[in-house]
DNA sequence: CAGAATCCTGCTCGATACTG
DNA sequence: CAGTATCGAGCAGGATTCTG
């Protein structure tokens, strides 16, 4: 990628194309959910299993939203016990590699950004 | 890119890693001013008045969660009336092509995202 | 011009309890 | 097993007012 071209892309509209991408992948468990079902089926509790820490409801939420919008596919069977199964969908899949894009630059810069951080509080702390 | 390899990087840590970047980026306007500071220096209101439904609360809050963070550098000139100009540090700039993979994503598979939406509300709606 | 301070509202998220 | 229902806390974000 030769980089810095159009941000128009993103600016383009006031921001709305943005947004609605936004909306869709930043709430606190979307994108944890769809880097856990790369290339898996999984079923609603070994999910719940693999993503330390989410809830059942927020799971639930987080998969209805994700259904919704096409990005994952939920296949009920009729078994007993019963056996639902997740996946993601081709659009779904496709999520991934902008998905690995931010997490690189985030892992490249996350101390750069804690440092700055930290340096900032300090200075805010010494003002007082 | 080959694409589909270690989401590790965004499960790795127990989302730690991608939760701490989509804190940073997620909130309504912080994406829009990096992209709208893409090359430019800006003042406060240039900046507002180019990122149509801003108000000034959270333009303010965005650029010193930026400031702070490191991806923006904010530089007062001593005049009359009184100059601040706003640009992105190499952190900031570095943001760009990650933020514009994420917004071609976003352009290409919205249209299918919002057709799969449509779709699942009319079911919702008819099962009613 | 470039903000700081204050008030208020809606929505996200989590805990808990219940169900086919 | 795979959810749904309900409640409540907390925070993001907007409108408004004031200042160096």
């Amino acid at each position: 990628m030769s980089g810095y071209e159009h941000t128009c892309m993103i600016r383009g509209d006031g921001g709305r194309t943005i947004r609605t991408i936004l909306d869709r992948i930043c709430d606190k468990w979307t994108l944890l959910v769809v880097a856990t079902l790369d290339r898996k089926r999984l079923r609603f509790t070994d999910l719940q299993r693999q993503i330390p820490g989410v809830s059942q409801r927020m799971l639930t939420r987080t998969l209805r939203n994700l259904e919704r919008d096409g990005l994952v596919s939920r296949t009920v069977y009729a078994e007993v016990p019963l056996r639902v199964e997740y996946a993601l969908t081709g659009t779904g899949q496709s999520l991934i590699p902008p998905a690995l894009a931010l997490a690189e630059w985030a892992i490249k810069h996350i101390p750069d950004i804690e440092a700055s951080r930290a340096a900032y509080e300090e200075r805010a702390d010494s003002a007082e």
